[in-house]
DNA sequence: AAGTTTGTTCTTTATTTGTAGAACTAACAG
DNA sequence: CTGTTAGTTCTACAAATAAAGAACAAACTT
């Protein structure tokens, strides 16, 4: 069984990604995947530790592959799935979420081709905003390498 | 009375940012903020423009003024608040934006004070990601300089 | 002091969401 | 071909959320 702190780390996990919009399991299955020493669990595990329905498990663990947050390997001689985080994808992971924030920049030029010039104050902001959230986009790759650079 | 454009526009806005967690009707007040000519509405407006409650309206002003996505002014010999978007501040806005992502890296850290050392490579990759978060957050006010320097 | 404007607050209602539970299926085992 | 394992799909329900509507309040007008 897991431990009093573990248990609190999943929910704590867990809650944070709820309130980025995941649905409540989801997030807790990955916080139970980060938690468990294996760093994997399989299905009937899931349901176990967290105490929940196998259909939502099912649910779940079908939204997370599709995000590519998790996959699963199979044991020889085995049916069962082992279900783990695809941690050691985190670059991709991160690259799209610093890049999403900058998707907000196509719905900005849209908004800059329907605007009058009534504001051009306003309208400057926008721009300003559409063009650093390019800059940060070009500079997402290169960020990586600088980070590289002075991990070793 | 919005054109077609300007009307479809805000709805994208709208669920755009109801899928990042914001409530609906909050999305669609920043879209109709950002495709207005005058860039400002009084409570009426809003009421009218989005055909919404005013019990929504209130509270949705309040939460978004709260979040300081929003501000009002007043117009001397009026009673009325003009809300506009605090646009001028978007780089807080997206400085905050950017070191919330690195916020994940709290969690991180508390996992990997739980986690044995059965998985290190796992073990690993969540110390990467934590650098990497701890880098960016540091990385991004020159970010912002470097911006500015090419803005001019 | 009666009425109007500009909102707010409270209660109710409709919708959405997440989960449970049961029935089902596919693959394999004896 | 019967049972078991591993998971899926479907229906129903409970809880959470968002919005409506009505009553209320504060500030100003006449």
């Amino acid at each position: 069984m897991l431990n009093e702190n573990k248990l609190e780390l999943i929910e704590r996990i867990g809650v944070f990604h709820e309130q980025r919009g995941m649905q409540p399991l989801m997030g807790r299955i990955m916080g139970l995947l980060l938690v468990l020493d294996e760093a994997e669990a399989t299905f009937d595990e899931i349901v176990e530790y967290l105490n929940v329905s196998k259909s939502a498990v099912s649910n779940a663990l079908n939204i997370l592959q599709l995000q590519s947050h998790i996959a699963y390997k199979t044991k020889s001689g085995e049916r069962k799935r082992y279900f783990y985080l695809t941690l050691d994808k985190w670059e991709k992971a991160m690259e799209k979420e610093l890049c999403d924030i900058s998707q907000l920049s196509t719905f900005m030029k849209d908004v800059l081709k329907e605007r009058g010039s009534a504001k051009p104050e306003f309208n400057h902001h926008i721009q300003d905003l559409c063009n650093f959230m390019e800059f940060l986009k070009n500079r997402v790759p290169s960020l990586f390498k600088e980070f590289k650079k002075g991990q070793t």
